[in-house]
DNA sequence: TACCAATTGTTAGTATGACAAATATATGAA
DNA sequence: TTCATATATTTGTCATACTAACAATTGGTA
């Protein structure tokens, strides 16, 4: 019986995936990023897709409606983001980066891909498309769902 | 320049690592469990070792030791854990199962196990084997020092 | 038009995670 | 013996995750 083998893959899972964001967070600290690694993601993928409503966000970077509320909340204090009510819409935001947010992807942006690399030493890109592979069907089988890529 | 893919992975792991503890959470809840995925963590490794102190039992869950301190006190007030005073060293304990504790692991090993089968629907042992390896890889690379299996 | 179900975003409560600092105790060196 | 240092655990703070409940608004439908 595998079932015992295999149950460790989700004690494997976690605690790599700690790591790597302990392993990217203590990065920001040092580089004085002024942002989480959290926040860096929703910074990110605003830089990416301009204005969008704060649903839209969420399912974009995969996080729930009062995570994201809170994350919003932090940029906005910090300046890197701004809710505009919607013209249509009066339940809804649009939220866009700032010229400050602006700024602070451009400046992080390279920062991260670097620090992020020292993950991939002694692993190629064909283990990185098997971990995707392997990731993505772990998620789409306790998910139910269809994903991209 | 691949830097780009690989940068990736990071969200890739977290987001299969939140809905790996999301699922597994949502079946505990539905049995009626009344732990957490991470409660249980603890039991199933205080019920292989035995008595620990909480430093060995933090360093067998990869867990800090406030977070671990936690833990315990939930699972004390539960009842499924207790603290003895250690006979030689007066700063530490000796964590141990209760009955009740017992009897709960006893009770839901195998329904763990089930749950935690789903995830690997249409993935093989070779599948396992890369997951473990690349998971264990990036660790390493991020954490600088050994680790073993 | 009036109602009602669905949607958008927020707030509150609990658990976990990381980190810093505090407390109590133990240990080794001078 | 005494003091500096190390170790075991706890406490505090901030950020994130998930659930549930809530307010405001929208939109379809009777």
């Amino acid at each position: 019986m595998t079932q015992e083998l295999f149950a460790r893959y989700s004690f494997l899972l976690d605690r790599t995936a700690r790591k790597v964001k302990q392993y990217a967070q203590q990065q920001f600290k040092q580089g004085e990023f002024e942002v989480t690694v959290d926040q860096w993601l929703v910074l990110k993928n605003l830089s990416e897709n301009g204005l969008m409503s704060q649903t839209e966000l969420a399912n974009l970077v995969f996080k729930d409606h009062p995570t994201l509320t809170r994350i919003i909340d932090l940029l906005c204090k910090k300046g890197y983001v701004e809710r505009i009510p919607h013209p249509q819409d009066r339940r809804s935001f649009q939220v866009h980066l700032t010229q400050s947010g602006l700024a602070k992807v451009a400046e992080l942006k390279p920062k991260v891909l670097e620090i992020r690399e020292k993950a991939w030493e002694n692993l190629n890109e064909t283990d990185f498309e098997e971990f995707k592979r392997i990731l993505n069907t772990i998620y789409q089988n306790l998910d139910g769902q269809t994903i991209d890529d």
